[in-house]
DNA sequence: CGGGTTTGACCCGCGC
DNA sequence: GCGCGGGTCAAACCCG
């Protein structure tokens, strides 16, 4: 398992448990996010692990798999162990919980703003200085009750204009802003298909 | 007043 | 064993 090279890994991003699960899209036109935060992803150097810029990256990213097995600009760690309830329960105060095996998935963006907009709820639990980083390293929670996804924020030191952004495990919830948007739009398609053909 | 952020302290894994 | 670095906690603070 340790050898699993995620960025070759067929299941890029990982498989969603659910319908409603969404991670980064596979290409920018399917993007559900709000464009103006991910205006310029590069995806293809992203996704094909060819990116020349990222030494940062490579470090942070090394870091953010327990496993280490990849030196890329990308990772998507999935070994398919699902721990979304009470994975950290011997975790401590302040402790580092034991070697969670929760899929981790890594991009970066390049946008002033170091928070994108996601669609989900996130609420900030801590910041950190980073060694051979000037800036700091941001966590985040999502907010809902039953999910505890996490993501790291940080911006490259060597290209200020890049945002780092590592997220830890898989909601298990609709994504807020998404659903507002769909509802309107899967309510008009339930009328339309509850009408009698002959009117369509 | 509730929810989010800030920030110093704490804890723990890891390398030496 | 010790120190470093990173991840988390939680009280204080902020803001709508």
């Amino acid at each position: 398992m340790e050898s699993q090279d995620p960025l070759n890994s067929p299941n890029l991003p990982p498989p969603s448990p659910s319908p409603s699960f969404l991670f980064p899209p596979m290409s920018p036109v399917q993007n559900p996010w709000d464009s103006r935060d991910l205006h310029d992803i590069d995806w293809v150097s992203l996704f094909s692990g060819q990116s020349n810029m990222l030494e940062d990256t490579k470090a942070m990213m090394e870091h953010a798999s327990s496993s280490s097995s990849s030196s890329s600009a990308l990772m998507a760690e999935n070994n398919g162990t699902q721990m979304d309830e009470k994975s950290n329960k011997e975790k401590r105060k302040g402790g580092r919980s034991k070697k969670t095996t929760r899929p981790r998935f890594a991009f970066q963006t390049r946008s002033v703003d170091d928070i994108l907009d996601d669609g989900y709820r996130w609420r900030k639990y801590g910041q950190k200085s980073v060694k051979n980083s000037i800036y700091p390293r941001s966590y985040y929670r999502c907010t809902h009750h039953t999910c505890n996804v996490k993501k790291q924020v940080q911006r490259l030191s060597k290209d200020t204009s890049m945002v780092v952004t590592t997220y830890e495990g898989i909601h298990n919830h609709p994504c807020e802003k998404l659903m507002e948007t769909l509802t309107p739009l899967l309510n008009q398609i339930q009328f339309l298909s509850t009408l009698p053909s002959t009117i369509i």
